[in-house]
DNA sequence: AGCACGCCGACT
DNA sequence: GTCGGCGTGCTC
């Protein structure tokens, strides 16, 4: 006897339909049913029809009423999982968030004819011989170039942060030997990194790894129906190395092995849509689940990365035999330089990249693209191609970013984050306008600057010298010694005892004055714990709250109540603001809470 | 969201 | 008397 009634998660927005609903199977779809597959149902009260998932059968509801009949099964493809279902309700009621806006990241849009041609592919391949040939078992005794401690630390399914071995592509390195060891195990893992172009790197290098067949990209810079088949392929066979942005962590991976994040500190990782939350603290939760392993491998640690660490929740574990990259802070050194710290290029490094430059690519570092600012990647592009007339002058930014450089001499001139790749490695490396990189107002000004400066100096060829122009004291030490993480805890200290993220959890609340107060109320946060208000447009207020993680559940729970109940009952409170803004919107763990919506950072867009 | 139920002012 | 205003509640 089959189950007769299907719980159903509705495909809406709103916070009060985030919950399950129970549907009578009617006889002729009793065999369609199936958990995971994409149902039309009808919802009454709203006049219509809605489209949904369903998250499991069952055989008794308690619902009092009489239950309504599924309408359709829109598919027979099982598109929603049950860890990927429970991980998208964790993660929805840890953010306040509704789960349904978690599956639109985890679920792409369905393409009828992909799914069509990849569900006669896939029968055509059981047909073949039963089974999907699971290829020649890899060999993954160690990750190479660390201790094998961290080979047999994944496999064992430990989280893990993990220093980048120092060196061009080394980090891509690090990466495949890690999911070479899920893989080798015939287990599937997850490997997200900032950007497309990451993506691009890492999937090369897997497929010369362990085959092209095994390595599947996800991230949504491809078209639609690929993604879409990408997506029906992990959810269908073990032992793949899943590649992709910041949704990957949500893919539907089966008998997963390893979570790995590349530079978890970049901004790329930070979801816009609701409800918002970053790819890192997804990961965590689906590690906690599925109890496989977790990395985040960096040059240089978040600070929540060192928190996990100084929680021991995390275990650290370096590149082995390796010399440090070597770095000259400009500002620290002795001599001439002292009297022309204030030049834009002290002359030792001006000396270093002209002899450099000889030989091979030489890297400029700059704070921002165009030519309208004073350092600028367009104007420093005309000057330096006006002192060096001899070489040839490339520039990479945002908007027209360089992928990679061959090993011919040349001058690059980057903005942060945006540097290519170098053949061979730079002959030199200038980071330049590092008082301007520490200026900028945000909480985590020095640990990104770390960070982005050790991406960058990673570039360098074997031998190399990079120099840190205008920026002396602890930075400068860390990066000189490579020892980036004693900054990020003594960051961390500080935001101890400032209680700032990532050591205590913030909640953002913004709305009706009266609707915000009482959500600061229902969620129990002392008064030294309100940062604000703080005055918005149209009579709207915004507060910060903070809480420490232990309370976290409760403060989030507290809060979906709150959305709740003004997204249902008193609407005169809604009509007060002819804007339309909501009464009360909620966002957790803003990464940066203090800069507020007018810098157009915090906004979520649904 | 969007529909139904419910309790007060102008109407045949 | 009762028609319909929209404020309030609910969605299996």
């Amino acid at each position: 006897m089959r189950p007769t009634i299907a719980r159903v998660v509705l495909d809406s927005p709103l916070p009060q339909l985030d919950r399950l609903f129970d549907y009578a199977i009617p006889a002729a779809l009793q065999e369609a049913a199936r958990p995971g597959v994409r149902v039309r149902v009808p919802v009454r009260a709203a006049g219509r029809v809605m489209d949904g998932w369903i998250a499991e059968l069952a055989d008794e509801s308690s619902f009092a009423g009489t239950l309504a009949e599924l309408d359709a099964v829109v598919s027979p493809v099982p598109v929603l999982a049950p860890d990927v279902w429970a991980l998208a309700r964790r993660v929805a009621d840890r953010a306040a968030g509704v789960a349904a806006d978690v599956l639109r990241l985890a679920i792409p849009k369905r393409q009828a004819r992909a799914e069509q041609s990849w569900l006669r592919a896939d029968a055509a391949a059981r047909a073949e011989d039963g089974a999907v040939d699971p290829g020649a078992p890899v060999p993954a005794p160690r990750v190479p170039d660390y201790p094998a401690e961290l080979a047999a630390a994944v496999a064992a399914g430990e989280r893990l942060v993990v220093q980048a071995i120092p060196e061009p592509d080394g980090w891509v390195a690090a990466l495949v030997g890690l999911a070479e060891v899920a893989v080798g195990a015939g287990r599937s893992a997850i490997l997200a990194v900032p950007d497309r172009h990451d993506v691009e790197r890492v999937t090369a290098a897997l497929e010369t790894a362990v085959g092209a067949d095994r390595v599947l990209r996800v991230d949504a810079d491809q078209p639609a129906a690929a993604r879409y088949r990408a997506f029906l392929t992990a959810g269908a066979r073990a032992g793949l190395a899943i590649v992709g942005t910041r949704s990957a962590v949500y893919a539907p991976a089966v008998d997963l092995g390893l979570i790995a994040l590349w530079d978890d500190g970049d901004s790329a990782y930070q979801e816009p849509l609701a409800p918002g939350v970053h790819a890192r603290d997804a990961a965590l939760v689906r590690q906690e689940l599925a109890g496989c392993a977790l990395v985040l491998l960096a040059h240089s640690p978040s600070a929540e990365a060192e928190r996990l660490l100084e929680l021991g929740w995390c275990r650290s574990i370096g590149f082995a035999a390796r010399r440090p990259p070597s770095v000259i802070p400009t500002a620290l050194q002795r001599g001439g330089d002292r009297l022309a710290e204030h030049a834009r290029i002290p002359p030792s490094a001006w000396r270093a990249a002209s002899e450099a430059v000889v030989a091979g690519p030489v890297l400029l570092q700059v704070a921002r693209p165009g030519d309208d600012a004073p350092s600028g990647s367009g104007r420093t592009a005309t000057e330096l191609g006006r002192a060096f007339p001899q070489a040839r002058v490339v520039v990479s930014d945002g908007a027209h970013r360089l992928a990679e450089v061959g090993p011919e001499p040349a001058l690059v001139i980057a903005t942060r984050g945006a540097e290519p790749v170098a053949v061979g490695g730079y002959r030199a490396i200038l980071l330049l306008d590092g008082e301007r990189m520490l200026a900028r107002e945000s909480l985590r000004v020095v640990e990104d600057a770390l960070r982005t400066w050790s991406n960058a100096i990673a570039l360098a060829a074997p031998g190399a010298t990079a120099y840190l122009v205008g920026v002396g004291g602890p930075v400068a030490t860390a990066l000189a010694r490579w020892r980036q993480s004693e900054v990020v805890r003594t960051e961390l200290a500080e935001r101890q005892a400032l209680r700032l993220p990532p050591a205590v959890r913030t909640a953002t609340l913004t709305g009706d004055p009266a609707a915000v107060e009482a959500a600061v109320a229902a969620a129990g946060i002392e008064t030294t714990d309100v940062i604000g208000p703080v005055a918005e447009q149209d009579g709207l207020v915004r507060v910060v709250v903070r809480f420490d993680y232990r309370r976290g559940a409760e403060v989030a729970a507290a809060l979906r109540t709150e959305l709740v109940r003004h997204a249902t009952g008193r609407r005169a409170a809604r009509r007060v603001h002819p804007a339309r803004a909501p009464a009360l919107r909620v966002r957790m763990d803003d990464p940066e809470p203090f800069v507020g919506e007018r810098a157009g950072v915090g906004r979520m867009e649904r």
